[in-house]
DNA sequence: ATGAAAGCGCTAACAA
DNA sequence: TTGTTAGCGCTTTCAT
């Protein structure tokens, strides 16, 4: 049962009796075509089962209508809800979405480079490995747009959207330390990344600022198998050990700021076997707020990070770019606001557990300037 | 600053001083060329950073080398991985991937299916919305490969790579059963699905085979928002509203078997509002074993699905058809076993908790046959 | 309003 | 071993 051949503009000329270059004006609405011919050649299409040859008319048109997508790791709910945005809104502009993983791989990324080099996407939108950066700066030479999202690269010639975690950190560690706690943690991941970096600053500005003595301040590194694998689930386990460790030190009254709210279900654990409550003895923030965060016993206070409106953001900024070849205008950074959502987690001593939690918002900043 | 026009094999030949054939032949492996050249080619390849378009490419060879992937919805972890698991298997070979996403909406489907035709996808891996099929047997019928993956389309002919829901919920109903339940409740989400429908089918099997009496048994059905946007996080708020208008008159003793994990979170809390306890008061297995199941307070028990396994033998069975284009073996169904992972929230009342949590495997299987 | 011809970049016959 | 020719399906001059 071999399958019919794929209907082209010949066959339909050849049908209605007229030249392929008229088909083509009539299917793509070209207004040098009378009405009734292009009614009439519709029909015909329509009834032999016309489907345009993307290939063909991308290889003429020299645009495909076709955005790469490079992640880390789609399993990463964050990521997840980045890529489900970035395809709705490119969706809307008809842009189709070729995805690469990188697996936080150099190696990995350099593949998608050459892979989006040979498609000829029309533009990328990265969230970088930042291991290297030569293959980016490739890219943008040969013309195609990018847009960095969530982790930028200073050095790249290109838009970012983002989140100002230094800021975010900042705030969540002083509403830690507003609950009166007289020592501080950081539990990060251990991957070489600005974001990581941010949040470290973050912290650390804010115990500072505040005068905790440095043996009262201390940052965790959880061991991470990202690179591994992109389907494994999130670190767990590995803050479960690192928590079980630390946590017979762990003095009372003492704060912890999470790199991620996967964190919390290893910590938690911890804190629980050994008898430690919450927020009583340890008051603890996460950042993500995931959907298992509000839920947890206690709930847990979380960063609320905007990932939709990073999609989005980060399809208009590339589509943007792309309306206007020709222009130079410098590169555009932008950071959107992330919320601080207060829960019994990180309750201070004195206050009441609020019915309706707290929220409490970054302002949205957008800046310009060349590199 | 335009950037540099794409070198193309013109300009390699121009350079090196030998036609447009010898320079693709030379680059593209054929063994028609001598080293000598085919070094000096590649070297001058090289220098000018030639990057082969696949546009043209593809055009004359038809075949494009990318699976169209479309999904209901990214945000469930359980597609995440699968996607991760489709992209990482495909890279390997190859092969790049368009991803789409149908938000559980069959004309976003058909639009997909459109995308992929006029791509000239080589094949597809779906998980279809369930509500319509003759856009796929439309797809099938231009001569593209497609698995479906996890929800099957039974009038419809072509792969299947899914996982065997009636028994997984059977099996884990009979545990519940086993721990010594007087009563049997099933939370599932409101989709018209077949691996609702399965589960459901599964349960019932298991509570009439062990002759629970019908007022001890009820399915619930949680709203789910799944339509209005794939960036969505899951159903727990609407699993515990469910669950606080149930809780009340929700038996001592009874078994609670759950259509996701998500639905644990908004459950467990509403149990705990109420004061009920986890195992001694109610009994719950879920669904998916997403990372937090382990870590919630009972750890929840879980019936662990392949997802990886599912992306990669989707992959491996697409790239098979592929490979003899021409035979026409009837259609493959396969079943991946799943793993119920027994944990603190199904411990029957006279079981001392686990050490290590105990698995119990459904067996794999595979079925041939027409249609 | 319609047609003829050229060409996008590449590969695959067929020659030489 | 290398070159010439043709063509994948489409769009875009330039004629008519």
């Amino acid at each position: 049962m071999a399958h019919a051949r794929r209907v082209t503009l010949q066959d339909i000329a050849a049908a209605v009796g007229l030249s392929v270059n008229t088909v083509s004006r009539a299917l793509t609405g070209k207004d040098q075509v009378s009405e009734e011919t292009r009614a009439m050649i519709k029909a015909v299409a329509d009834r032999l089962g016309y489907v345009p040859n993307t290939m063909a008319r991308s290889l003429v048109l020299g645009q495909v209508m076709t955005i790469g997508v490079v992640i880390t790791n789609p399993s990463n709910p964050f990521y997840a809800r980045l890529i489900s945005a970035i395809e709705q809104r490119g969706r809307v502009h008809g842009y189709s979405m070729l995805l690469m993983v990188s697996e936080e791989n150099p190696d990995n990324e350099r593949r998608a480079v050459e892979s989006m080099m040979r498609w000829g996407v029309d533009g990328a939108i990265v969230v970088p490995v930042q291991a290297g950066d030569d293959h980016w700066r490739r890219l943008i030479d040969s013309g195609t747009r990018v847009v960095l999202v969530n982790r930028d690269l200073s050095d790249v010639d290109c838009d970012f959207a983002g989140i100002d975690y230094e800021r975010s950190a900042y705030e969540a560690s002083l509403h830690l330390l507003d609950t009166g706690v007289d020592s501080m943690y950081l539990f990060e991941e251990d991957l070489r990344i600005s974001t990581v970096a941010a949040r470290i600053d973050g912290f650390t500005r804010a115990v500072t600022e505040r005068g905790l003595p440095a043996d009262a301040v201390r940052v965790l590194r959880v061991p991470t198998r990202r690179h591994e694998a992109s389907t494994l689930p999130w670190e767990a386990a590995e803050s479960y050990d690192l928590a079980r460790s630390v946590v017979a030190g762990l003095p009372d009254n003492c704060g912890i700021l999470l790199g991620n709210d996967y964190f919390a279900l290893g910590l938690y654990r911890a804190l629980r076997e050994a008898g430690r409550r919450i927020p009583d003895d340890v008051r603890i923030v996460g950042f993500g707020d995931d959907t298992f965060a509000g839920y947890l016993d206690p709930a847990l206070s979380s960063v609320r990070l905007p990932s939709e409106q990073l999609g989005t953001a980060a399809v208009d900024q590339l589509l943007a770019r792309l309306a206007d070849r020709a222009t130079r205008t410098p590169r555009v950074t932008a950071f959107y606001p992330t919320e601080l959502v207060v829960r019994a987690s990180s309750a201070g001593p004195a206050v009441v557990p609020a019915p309706a939690p707290a929220a409490r918002r970054t302002r949205a900043r957008t800046r310009q300037g060349s590199s």
